[in-house]
DNA sequence: AAGTTTAGCGCATACGTTTGTGCAATAATA
DNA sequence: TATTATTGCACAAACGTATGCGCTAAACTT
C-alpha cells in the first residue's frame, strides 16, 4: 500500500482534495458537504486505510500535537514515574511525547529546548537542571508554554508544579529528632537547585526549632548515587560520626546505603536514616525506608494538564503549586 | 523574536531563498555560492538565532529524524533503562525519540504504532505486548523500519535484539539445584511471550537435566507486581510449598517478597528466591537478589544502532541477537 | 418568467523547506 | 574579437494539508 494521501483520495472518488479534506475531519457540515459524499469518501479512505500526514497539517496549521519532556535522567525512578503519567495522560488528549534526557546537564538542556523548537512542539514540560531560567522564560513568553515540574525558581513568572520540599524536609528532620538524634548529616543534591535549597532550609529549621542549629551539617553537592556514596564515607569517618542522615533524593540514599553496608555499622541500630523521594523498592530495602514522598501523580498530571490548557487557551497560565510530601514511615530509624 | 524563516533571512540579506538554505546547509560548494554569500548568510542565520522548521523539511524530504519507541511500561526500571540508552544515543545522532507507553496492551500498541506512521517516523523499536507480529511486519515491508527490542517472536522476519532468555533460565534454575532444591516454583509472565516461553522452556530443562521434571510448577500470567503477589501466596499455602521461588522479573519479584514478607518465612533461611532482571535497586533488598540479569545497555545501543542503519541504508536488515544473560549472585539463595 | 436564495462543491493560496534546472554575467580560450 | 567555459545565483515546483472565497445549478419566491 503506497502513502494514501487528499490527493489520492480525491482522484479515486472525484472529489476535490478541499471536500475530502473537509469530509474526513468531520467538517461535512460546516461547509455543506452532502451526506452521500461524505459517506463515499470516507468509505474510501476506510477501504485503504488513509490517515493524514501529521507533518503537512503541522506545517499547515502551525500545530503539532506534541510537547516535549526534558528530564535531568528517565532511569531515575522519580522522573520514569512523572514521564508514565505525562505519556498516558497527553495520549489520552491526541498528544504524545517526546522525552529528552539533559543528563543533569544545563547544556544539554539548553541544546534540548532548541531542538523542541525546530520540532515546532506545541508545549514544554521541564524538571530543569539549569541555574536561571531566563532562557525558559524567553521561550515561554514569546512562542511556546513552558510548565515547571518538580525543579523551579525564585521570582520566576513560569508556572511550576512540585512538592512542598520545606514541609517535607521539616517534618522528616523532625522526625528523627524526636526520636532522640541530633547529629543529623544531611546530604544533599546540586545546591543551586530551589528544590534543594527548601530541603536544606526545612532541615536547618527544624533543627533550630529544637535548639540545634550548631549541629547542622549539610553536605554533598549533586543527585549522583556516588555523591550519597562518598559523603557518607566521609561523614561515617568522623571521629564524632553522626547518628542519622538525611538523604536528600533517592539516588542520595542508595550511595549511602552502600557506604553503610561497607562499614561494620546496621541500619537502624547503629545509624537510622530518613530519605526523599518516594518508590515502591524503598519498601524492600534493608530495612524498609521511613522517607518523605512526593506525590508524583498528581505532580504528572496537573502539570500536563495546566500545560494542555495553556496550548488550548493560547494563554499563558500563572500557577504555581507545591502539594504536600508525606512522610512515609519504614524501619530505619531507631530511638536513641 | 518572530519566528524566522528562509524567508525572512531571504529577504533581510538580499539572496534569493534558495540561496540561503543551502549557504546554511552546506551546499555551498556544490552549487557554486560564493564564499562570501554564505559568511553573509551564515553570520544573518546567527544574528537572529535562525533554526529551521523540521516540520518543513520533513515534508520536503519525508524525513523527521525522530524515531519512535513503544514499550510496554515505562516506569518498568527495566525499560526506563533500556529507554534512557536509546534516548541518549538517538540524540547523539541528531534524532528525538517519542516514547508511547502501551500498558502491555495490545490494542494501545497497534494504536501507538499509527500514531506513529502518521508522525512519519524515520523508524520504530518496540518491545511487543502483542501475540502476534503481522502488523509490525507489515510496516517494516514496506514502509518504516521496525527493530525489536526483548520481546520477540517466532519465525519472524524482524529484526531483534534480546537476551539469551533460555540459558539465562537454565542457569538461574540450576543454580538453586545445585544448592539442593527440588521444589521451585517458577512463577512466569504473559506466557504468550517469547522470552517467557524461553524462560520456562529454561526451567524446565534445567529441572529435566537433573531428574526433576516432574516436580515442575509454572505458575502465573503477566508480568504484574500483583500476579507475584498472588502467586506466592497460593504456593506458599500449598500442604507441602515450594523450597524456592523463581520470579521471571523484576516486577514478579517484588509481588512474590511482599507476599513472603506477609508470611513468617524469611529469605533465603526458610525460602530461596531467584529472579530475572537487574537493576541496581536489587542490590539493595533484604536480602540482596540472586537474579539472571539482562544485559540492558547493550539491548538498547545495539537495537538503536540496527535501526539507525537500516533508516540510513534503506535496507531492511536482518539481525537476529540474544546477548548473553549473566547470573549475579545475592544472598537469596541457601543451601539445603 | 425573472429574480433570489441555498445547497454543494472546487479553485487557489499558504505553511517553510529542498532541489533540478535555467539564465546572466564574467572569465578563459582561440 | 568571437566563442566557449565557468561562476554565481534565481526561478519554480513539490511535499500534503487547511481554508477563505467564489462559482454553478437547482430550488424557491413573487
Amino acid at each position: 500500500m503506497a502513502k494514501e494521501t487528499l490527493i489520492s483520495i480525491s482522484e479515486r472518488t472525484g472529489y476535490s482534495i478541499s471536500t475530502v479534506s473537509r469530509a474526513l475531519s468531520g467538517k461535512g457540515k460546516k461547509y455543506r458537504i452532502s451526506d452521500k459524499a461524505v459517506e463515499i469518501i470516507k468509505a474510501e479512505a476506510k477501504k485503504c486505510n488513509f490517515t493524514p500526514s501529521l507533518v503537512a497539517q503541522s506545517l499547515r496549521t502551525n500545530k503539532t500535537r506534541t510537547i516535549g519532556l526534558l528530564v535531568p535522567a528517565i532511569d531515575n525512578p522519580f522522573f520514569a514515574n512523572i514521564a508514565s503519567v505525562i505519556i498516558t495522560t497527553a495520549r489520552s488528549q491526541g498528544y504524545t511525547v517526546i522525552i529528552v534526557d539533559t543528563l543533569e546537564m544545563e547544556l544539554d538542556e539548553q541544546e534540548g529546548i532548541k531542538s523542541l523548537l525546530s520540532r515546532n512542539v506545541d508545549g514544554i514540560l521541564v524538571a530543569s537542571s539549569g541555574q536561571t531560567p531566563d532562557y525558559l522564560e524567553q521561550v515561554n513568553e514569546t512562542s511556546i508554554p513552558i510548565v515547571l515540574i518538580d525543579r523551579f525558581f525564585p521570582n520566576t513568572s513560569l508556572p511550576y508544579v512540585t512538592t512542598d520540599n520545606y514541609k517535607g524536609a521539616f517534618e522528616a528532620t523532625s522526625h528523627l529528632i524526636e526520636y532522640g538524634h541530633s547529629r543529623i548529616a544531611c546530604i544533599q543534591g546540586a545546591p543551586f537547585l530551589l528544590p534543594v535549597k527548601e530541603r536544606t532550609k526545612g532541615y536547618l529549621d527544624a533543627l533550630k526549632a529544637h535548639g540545634l542549629g550548631k549541629n547542622a551539617s549539610i553536605v554533598g553537592s549533586n543527585f549522583s548515587i556516588q555523591n550519597g556514596y562518598l559523603e557518607t564515607k566521609l561523614a561515617l569517618s568522623q571521629t564524632v560520626p553522626p547518628t542519622a542522615i538525611f538523604a536528600l533524593s533517592n539516588t542520595i540514599l542508595l550511595g549511602a546505603i552502600k557506604a553503610i553496608n561497607e562499614s561494620a555499622l546496621k541500619i537502624p541500630r547503629d545509624i537510622s536514616i530518613v530519605s526523599f523521594d518516594d518508590n515502591i523498592y524503598l519498601d524492600y530495602l534493608n530495612p524498609p525506608i521511613t522517607r518523605a514522598t512526593q506525590p508524583v501523580d498528581e505532580i504528572g498530571s496537573l502539570a500536563i494538564k495546566i500545560l494542555l490548557q495553556s496550548i488550548q487557551s493560547g494563554q499563558r497560565i500563572d500557577t504555581k503549586i507545591q502539594l504536600p510530601s508525606r512522610l512515609i514511615f519504614g524501619n530505619s530509624v531507631s530511638r536513641i
